[in-house]
DNA sequence: GCGGCCATGCAGACTGCATGTAAGCCGTCG
DNA sequence: CGACGGCTTACATGCAGTCTGCATGGCCGC
């Protein structure tokens, strides 16, 4: 939301090229959200207090309650980036070929093995404490389920939505409304990368995901 | 925990004749649970205040202080008994039989169609604004999710590995260790579960949850 | 180009409210 | 009758959110 001020701005001068004065403001907001990034993940939302936060960040609490009044909109900001983070390590860690042309005769043997490839890389850019803890824990609690699946949608939905229907088209998925069934997969892999980060060992957990999520995702029809 | 004198009291002495004093000690605290299950269920763990749960019990903040050192213990409380309100709910809906002989040879049409209802039966019971709310959502958010997974599979997770387990014995579950499956099933159940309680037209959004559901957990050898 | 006005970004104190604490009372049980 | 458990009351502490003050950069009239 207030990143659209900025962007507006943008809109009349390349951000780079700012005044002294806004960039001087955009980086008090980057170094608010950095710092709050950081004690979210390692003390959880409620446990963090703004002083330390402004304390890491080297700005006042004037200077927070001016960028955000509220306390969940650095929550919110804070989520935004480190879901957007996690979802640039997860088209990295996909392949460049994720973006690539779709043959539909080659479905089976195409969209499909690509989109487990994705779902695995998504696993592994969610094992991550910053994720776990802001974005899969505190995040319902903070921003309210319907919220936060709007938000998680928005940001990684969008690869397993059109493989399911990819899956339906080309036949070896059960036809159905796409979205439930997306959705139901996108819990798994947060639910296994939750289950993975928190195990004892993260390596054979890891590996038992990817042997039951293969179990769940390989017969669908 | 604090259950455990209640229940070291009750070895001595049968509940139901417990001396006056203690008897009112447990009505106080039965009221403050239902109370913060209430205030809970309908803002939320963090919007709701002591003040408002105490208000709503009938008792005062010391009351719930002596109970309750912590405002946590009381949402653990509250959390044990929707949990074990909803699996009493959901044991009932899936009938009388679940807990009944298993035939090994009539594994395939049996056990599995039986787990199919229990996780149907699961689903429905927890398609309520308290356990969306508090079990779903606050849970583990307030417990930390690896207390939060802990209660919860203590609670729910055993039939369903019982079921996968039979499953696999049986040869239509594909050879793996039981627990991370049955607990990306659970997830799946809670999520669908959620995603029922939050549509707008639950009614479709039933079926389609349950068509999806089916999808995933149909075919697993 | 320069000097004054204005708004933005920020600083620091204040307030109300939340949970958690400590000391005292009172009835029941031993 | 003593004493302990259950409860009450008043207090302390720390929090997010609010308000006022300030100061510097940006803009406009001259």
């Amino acid at each position: 939301m207030t990143e659209m001020s900025s962007i507006a701005t943008g809109a009349r001068r390349p951000d780079s090229a700012a005044p002294a004065r806004a960039r001087q403001a955009r980086e008090t907001r980057a170094a608010l959200i950095a710092a709050a990034r950081q004690v979210f993940a390692e003390k959880g939302y409620h446990a963090a207090g703004t002083h330390e936060i402004v304390a890491v960040a080297k700005v006042t609490r004037g200077a927070l309650q001016h960028h955000f009044p509220r306390k969940e909109d650095l929550f919110l900001a804070v989520f935004e980036q480190v879901q957007s983070d996690m979802i640039a390590r997860a088209a990295q860690g996909a392949g460049p070929d994720a973006q690539g042309p779709d043959v539909e005769g080659d479905a089976e043997r195409g969209t499909w093995p690509r989109l487990k490839a994705d779902l695995i890389a998504y696993l592994q850019a969610a094992t991550t404490p910053e994720v776990q803890r802001v974005v899969l824990t505190d995040g319902p609690a903070v921003l309210g389920w319907t919220e936060w699946r709007r938000l998680e949608a928005y940001y990684g939905l969008g690869i397993i939505m059109a493989g399911v229907e990819h899956g339906i088209a080309a036949g070896f998925i059960r036809p159905q409304p796409a979205a439930p069934l997306a959705h139901l997969i996108l819990s798994v892999i947060d639910e296994a990368a939750l289950m993975v980060a928190n195990a004892q060992d993260p390596v054979t957990a890891m590996r038992d995901a990817q042997v039951a999520l293969d179990t769940m995702l390989s017969h669908l029809a």
